[in-house]
DNA sequence: ATGATTTACTTCATATGTGAATTATTCAGA
DNA sequence: TCTGAATAATTCACATATGAAGTAAATCAT
């Protein structure tokens, strides 16, 4: 419960940034992954903004409303939708990418290097189900600072 | 991003056994501190359970409709209203709580004693704002294991 | 080819989370 | 005492999250 506790506390300064620019916390995200990769099919967006697609329908939905991004079926796979950024919707992104980096230096500056590592290395380590192998697929690179007798 | 993706990957497990027994997550915390405290006012259940307000009216309405809990307006201060588990809450109570307890230790084996307390020192570190004394309010008692060259 | 299965997206019903506005009360002060 | 500020709860509009279904299009196995 204390992960609640601090995205609590740290979600209000982006929230307040995106409200000000007239988009929420994941459409945001939606027009970053859009931003550093330009073209992105829905599932890929879904992939990296972690937005289950059925959410996702309603943000691209909003997105597209918004004038932001454009939606466009895919011709060889009719099934796919690709998103890709309008030219508004980049001159959003270059206005509130300063901003988004003071808020995110303050927050980057809350830790020292080696702290940010470990909370890496234990967010990691509380995503993975217990008893599972430390080398297996996602582990981190970054060992455990102190190994004090347990394994 | 990362605390999104942990909660992502803790939640479930959670939300499993709650839907098992017809609640959802911030149902359940409700019950919850209504099983630690008795009687409590919608205010003190909303801080307890890091609640809204707002949402937390609906939470409690819901879990009136289901039989689990029982409202009742103050008689001294009448815009209090405050909130007690029924037999049939309590009893849900007592099932949950040792399934809760599974799922709990199974994440609490996640990380050793140490990597808890380097994990709620972070936690606190994240959620004071940066260039606040270290040792205000809040502060954690656990000193950072590893101060590197940096205060 | 054709039915079964899979895939990508969409829709639905239900439960929240957020910020703003309302309502009902209580309280402090002229 | 009457009024305006402060409180606690509630309501509203809007945007998600989640799980379950539904659709359409592409793939597979036979």
């Amino acid at each position: 419960m204390m992960l609640n506790g601090v995205l609590d506390k740290i979600m209000p300064a982006y929230r307040q940034l995106f409200t000000r620019f007239g988009v929420t916390e994941q459409q945001w995200r939606v027009l970053r992954v859009l931003w550093e990769s330009g073209v992105l099919s829905s599932i890929e967006i879904s992939r990296k903004t972690l937005l289950a697609q059925n959410s996702l329908v309603g943000v691209l939905e909003r997105l597209e409303k918004k004038g932001l991004i454009q939606r466009m079926r895919s011709v060889e796979d009719r099934r796919h939708v690709f998103a890709t950024l309008t030219s508004s919707g980049k001159a959003l992104g270059s206005q509130v990418m300063p901003e988004l980096a003071k808020i995110h230096d303050n927050i980057d500056s809350r830790l020292t290097t080696e702290e940010w590592q470990q909370f890496t290395y234990l967010m990691n380590r509380l995503g993975q189900p217990h008893a599972a192998s430390p080398y297996a697929e996602d582990t981190p690179d970054t060992p455990p600072i102190q190994e004090t007798s347990h394994g």
